[in-house]
DNA sequence: AATTGTGAAATTGTTCACAGCA
DNA sequence: TGCTGTGAACAATTTCACAATT
């Protein structure tokens, strides 16, 4: 029996979350969770964090909860974390620096393998441990280093241009950080993350004087 | 007449999509947009783009589209980057001399006016024209200084704790780069990104092979 | 007694379709 | 004619409520 079912953004998400909380739970002592558990500490509903599980299967015990260890392996391995990946950096300014010692990266598998920069000053230096490669060289650094997730930390003006030679490359997932709008083949995973849109959402909410729901207009 | 109505997060999240776009058609002469200018670089539907203007008034011109400088200045207004806001940084680190010299965070008003820091080796010192406080003296600065949004840019460990200090200090927004769930009264306003959450996304569809909407199970 | 797993109901968000206006 | 503004229809998501299970 196959069933196909839509698996929504908001779930991917809240798995992240899930999965967080399961790693700081486990930490804590506890051998079984509950939904009760994972919802209140998100500000979730305990129906909406089994009904996210059930997706992909059962496996809480009723009367019980969930064995952490186990459900937290069982979203490692939904998520894809559960393996290393090869991530190549493009940018080897403030935002590039700031992810190559990002911690949380390496600590779900998450590899900077490579990086990148198009400043001749840059090229062949050494940044912790990492010789930093020719932008132009991508194609055969992605080959050589099996690089599967490019990140994009490079100025809006020349993002394009480091996306293309991405997907020349045959890269299949691209995480940008350039505030641009980046084009891509459809086949090709984009997401962007705009740090300035996450401020205005607080400046909008300040400005409104909202408590995150409603608004009123006459 | 009041009219309650809910404005989803998506809603403001494409508002601040809009004015990206209406910025970059306004550069490029446009002197009217159309919901279909507007919904086809975003990958929308025109009807939404209307729905979601609709919201804050009606502004357009029935036959024509809409005025793109005026639209673009009302979303300013709505969204709140219309003035300047005084934004404190905490951590003088990768993540907060990235932040320091993000240009399109002072590009929409956010202009950081404080430095905070815990190392004495930093304190004291100048970065980019800004002079690194203690940590410790949160509560003065923000006064001082009229600081309405704080950053937080420093290790998970210490995170919750700066966190204490500006709400202690008054803070009413915080924008969080910790990997961690910070507790804050219900009064103030946080947002938490988390960088290793968006990779994992990508991660999901890279071990799913899915095109970002469907998943088969058996 | 406690908690899962899941159809059904309620709610929220998106798209349609068209009247109304320039 | 072209395009907005919006109620109505539709779709997706969340919550409810309860049978099933330990």
């Amino acid at each position: 029996m196959t069933i196909r079912r839509r698996i929504s953004e908001s779930t991917i998400h809240r798995l992240s979350l899930y999965y967080r909380l399961l790693a700081a739970l486990e930490g804590e002592g506890y051998h079984t969770v509950s939904s009760k558990d994972l919802a209140h500490r998100e500000k979730l509903t305990p129906a909406q964090v089994r009904k996210d599980l059930s997706f992909f299967g059962s496996f809480g015990t009723r009367g019980l909860g969930y064995p952490t260890k186990e459900l937290k392996a069982r979203i490692a391995n939904i998520l894809g974390i559960d393996r290393q990946w090869n991530v190549g950096l493009v940018g080897a300014g403030n935002i590039g620096s700031a992810l190559v010692s990002y911690k949380e990266f390496q600590k779900q598998g998450f590899m900077i393998k490579a990086i990148f920069d198009n400043d001749q000053r840059k090229i062949g230096s050494n940044h912790k441990g990492i010789v930093i490669s020719d932008m132009n060289d991508m194609a055969a650094e992605v080959k050589k280093k099996k690089l599967e997730i490019i990140v994009i930390a490079v100025p809006a003006s020349v993002a394009q241009k480091v996306c293309d030679l991405a997907v020349t490359a045959g890269i299949k997932a691209i995480l940008n950080f350039a505030p641009v709008n980046l084009k891509v083949p459809k086949e090709v995973l984009l997401r962007t993350e705009n740090m300035a849109m996450e401020i205005e959402f607080l400046s909008f909410f300040l400005t409104n004087r909202l408590q995150l729901d409603n608004i009123e207009r006459t």
